[in-house]
DNA sequence: CCATGCAGTCAACAACTGTTCTCCGGGATC
DNA sequence: GATCCCGGAGAACAGTTGTTGACTGCATGG
């Protein structure tokens, strides 16, 4: 269904993805509170007007950033929650399954990490959003699983508001380490699944 | 012990001390990275060249306002771990303690868990550091309470830094909430003291 | 094939930034 | 009481910032 873009088109869009390609690494050593919109179009290699033809302003950029970062992690947090396997098994692959998302997106787990409670207001609020309707699917998840009987929807939201935000830390501290000896990234896989496990049992002895 | 301090020492701290909170006021709607030396200044009513007479750069008041901020939570987080009580009423007293502190210094708690992932390399370690070093003291006020028999050291630490990882969380939910209706308050403290008792949960049934 | 639309350019604007150097006044020290 | 020390003021520097308006070339749709 998708018609063919023409060739107009399709350039603005590749320019625009080179607008958030360029932010995304300017991001790496500052917040976005802080990105200016001549460094933006200057790593791009454009006028700084240029910039307007996209985005209204910076924060609108951010905007278009928390889609890009976040799209990203959707998949990867819908695998982790129905990873296969008894609860150990479970747990070390989800742990791996992030440490794989931020060496392949360290960028994105980096913005979202940053500017989940950074300084730009509509950034903040539709990364809250986004990570919202995340937890909501993982309950939606949880729910077809045995374990999950007798639980009302609201206790499930809490456990998949915990799962969530459990899984965003981890990866944040994966990113601290992205150039750090293995030895270290081990350290922070072994924690990580530990916590995992603590919030296992406690969900696996909830009810009674 | 302390000799009390001459006019000019005393001055100079008084300025000093209306950087720190000038600064904070205005990283109210932006992010460290994005602070100005100026901007500071003209807050604080005073030329720009007197910053240079405190702090080297603003990442050096950054790494003063980590002090401030972590120094106003250190108590908290201690009258939290070791409240009275049972399980339940030491959650609820736990969270009560989180969302007053939210209340009495909304600057401090948004400055940490805005700048923990921030955008400037110094600020963060700083801030990693001395939560760090909380978790340390939380594994220590743990090991010393009879649950905690049978323990590791490593799971103990473990468990700290979920706990402390979990007030952060909490604190700047709360914070979002100040200008909204006390519903929402009540929400926010709910969903926390439920995660808190999964936690708990897990907590108890971990050996074995 | 021609007219329209639109991504991107260019020049210019006032305002702002961090930093240096020089200077001043008054508390501190002997 | 003379001297030194030092927090702060002032002026000036070269760069940078966001935003404007009028322009150009080219893909597009009639």
């Amino acid at each position: 269904m998708s018609h063919t873009l023409g060739i107009r088109q399709a350039q603005k869009q590749k320019t625009r993805q080179a607008f958030l390609d360029a932010a995304l690494e300017l991001l790496e050593e500052q917040s976005l509170s802080s990105l200016g919109l001549r460094e933006v179009t200057r790593a791009v290699g454009v006028a700084p007007t240029a910039f307007y033809r996209h985005f209204r302003s910076t924060a609108d950029l951010g905007v278009a950033l928390v889609e890009e970062a976040l799209g990203s992690l959707h998949p990867m947090i819908g695998a982790t929650v129905s990873a296969a396997g008894d609860s150990d098994q479970r747990i070390a692959g989800a742990v791996e399954l992030i440490a794989h998302h931020v060496d392949a997106y360290p960028a994105h787990v980096r913005f979202i990490a940053r500017e989940r409670h950074g300084g730009v207001q509509p950034v903040r609020e539709a990364i809250g959003a986004q990570l919202a309707r995340f937890a909501e699917e993982v309950r939606a998840e949880l729910a077809t699983h045995p374990e999950a009987e007798g639980w009302s929807d609201d206790d499930l939201l809490m456990l998949a508001g915990l799962y969530v935000d459990q899984m965003l830390m981890t990866a944040s501290l994966f990113l601290a380490t992205l150039d750090a000896p293995e030895q270290e990234r081990a350290r922070v896989a072994d924690v990580a699944s530990r916590r995992m496990r603590l919030i296992s049992i406690g969900r696996r002895h909830w009810l009674g």
